[in-house]
DNA sequence: TTGTAAGCGTTATCAG
DNA sequence: CTGATAACGCTTACAA
């Protein structure tokens, strides 16, 4: 046998037309029966399965999506895949898309808009059928890889006028404000706000200004001191932020944390200061981690619709990619779960 | 002008092609200045350039993969993308593996075997370069599919001889013989272990396996009660253990955790009942969460080595990829982090 | 160095 | 309902 003139690479692997040769049929049979099972006639889907099966043929999706133009593959950037709360988003999301048989491309952008730039860019490589952003901080150059391209886009986790596309998301200043609100409520006057990572992480900055704000329209406009933990160990920054905080700002009776890994900080340098939460400092997290119902004081907290997000998100995206009509913004909301680490103590606050 | 027999989808999507005409070569040159510029001449890699910076051309990977029959794509099963312990894992699989080119195509079993084999059959439709599971347990079926391909397959977290490939983690039996020993070190005569899913979490149970022989072989074969607190909310589901537990055996001194929370809601519960830590009962955890350093007392706790892993794996990867031979079996260890939860206080328990 | 042409494994179109 | 046949956008042997 001389081969013919040009020999490939040989893939060796089980192809439709394999299927179609093994089950005497032609391979658009075999094709439509894959996609469309009941417009094929009973005895052929039998041949055809059985081949299939004693063959092991598994379809290659790469060709497919080639040949169809529509690829299956969601691309989804979140700052950070460490972050449980993007990670429950993410678990959701994937959750619903892959039973209707799309694929997530995952990728963490660090909190930096010049790293997901480059996620983005190695995304629409991929002619993804959609791309899932985390915040509505891009780069220009991402505005327009995205804008000048058909692809659906969601942003999510933060709400906002300067949207691509579909927003999901929360308003992390109503959350920031919330917060604040409740420690008033509990008989602070005088806030404080202890965040990690503000110089990057948008959200928490955002949630920073509503606690300033509220201080502004609720405290006679009393300051609100902002501290920024930086990117370090975020509990022993926690504990040092908050003794930094103490002695310059003895008066504060009231602190807002952007996370409550830094607040359970702060509650141990507390107990180990002999101060005592929340009857002289009042402290409120944010994430409602798993952690944050179980350790003593129980922290208070603004719990995110990490979930929720997830599920709009995937609704959102399966809506559109069947051309239904969708609603360009999501606004799921909070919910400020109150513990002891803020309990009222008016009678002997406010006394 | 009459259109040609046939029309087509027109994806409207600027190709390789286009790019050729507009630079005036031919679309194998394009293809040649993209993947080794050194090749084409400065001339002409100057054309294409600016073809391809005119008409904004980005390559279509799917189309490169079908034909290259290289797709650069690593599929990855973890039992939760929830747990920051795989999180970090796959964190830094994704840093090492983008770097050169490669894309993972991520998904969550819940722990399921069932899951994980439907995951890992959609991930063979996408033809990946190599696939990396969690743990050793798969099914029947699972095996098959990945034995009868010639994809390399990385299993991570765990260690074992029923390896299908290469194997990346460390041993969770001798994690809980060293968190056994470390307890009894602490002066604990009579211990159990409290774990979270311990019916499908293996890595749980192989650690409660080893606190058990290690109660065989060091404390006089004492019985060691494990508990399993099923799939609920942790810290809740550890406070209800502990009093379980103290009920049914109150000699008990010295408790493994299956993870951090678990240990901290112990804590939690201890204090509520005016049970001392470590002075009355001393506990450790597993997983050394962002709290478990800043919470009071201190875990103690074994830290797995997750950032590790994704970096080996990755590198196993890269290797086996570019041909090289690795190493079949990577054992990565443990740390035992002792804190304040297992101090030594043999004065008082000894004496 | 550059071009030609034959695939890669599917799906889409259209004729029977 | 079934089957030719032409794309899909790219890579790669091989020729020039």
């Amino acid at each position: 046998m001389s081969s013919p003139q040009r020999s490939r690479r040989s893939t060796k692997r089980v192809t439709m037309t394999d299927v179609a040769k093994f089950s005497g049929v032609s391979a658009s049979t075999v094709s439509l029966y894959l996609r469309r099972p009941g417009e094929v006639s009973g005895s052929l889907s039998r041949r055809i399965q059985d081949a299939i099966d004693t063959l092991g043929y598994v379809p290659n999706l790469m060709a497919g999506a080639l040949a169809s133009a529509s690829t299956r593959v969601i691309g989804v950037v979140v700052p950070s895949m460490v972050n449980s709360m993007f990670a429950s988003t993410v678990s959701r999301m994937q959750s619903a898309l892959s039973q209707h048989g799309y694929q997530l491309l995952l990728g963490h952008s660090e909190y930096s808009a010049e790293q997901e730039e480059s996620l983005v860019r190695t995304f629409m490589s991929w002619s993804p059928s959609a791309i899932v952003l985390t915040g509505l901080q891009h780069t220009r150059e991402t505005r327009r890889l995205l804008t000048s391209s058909p692809i659906p886009v969601v942003e999510m986790w933060e709400l906002g006028s300067s949207a691509l596309d579909t927003l999901v998301g929360f308003s992390h200043e109503e959350a920031g404000r919330a917060q604040a609100r409740h420690l008033i409520d509990a008989g602070c006057r005088r806030l404080a706000f202890i965040g990690a990572r503000l110089g990057i992480d948008n959200r928490a900055r955002l949630r920073a200004t509503g606690v300033s704000d509220a201080c502004r329209d609720w405290l006679n406009d009393t300051p609100c001191h902002i501290i920024d933990t930086g990117t370090g160990r975020m509990a022993e920054a926690a504990r040092e932020a908050l003794r930094t905080l103490l002695t310059e700002h003895p008066d504060v009776d009231g602190i807002v944390f952007s996370n409550d890994v830094l607040a359970l900080g702060a509650i141990t340098e507390a107990q180990a200061q002999g101060i005592r939460v929340p009857h002289d400092i009042a402290l409120i997290g944010f994430g409602d981690m798993d952690f944050s119902n179980c350790c003593l004081p129980s922290i208070s907290t603004v719990r995110p619709p990490r979930e929720e997000i997830g599920d709009q998100v995937a609704m959102a995206l399966l809506d559109s990619l069947q051309g239904k009509p969708i609603e360009t913004t999501v606004d799921l909301g909070f919910k400020l779960v109150a513990r002891e680490s803020s309990a009222l103590s008016a009678s002997i606050k406010l006394g």
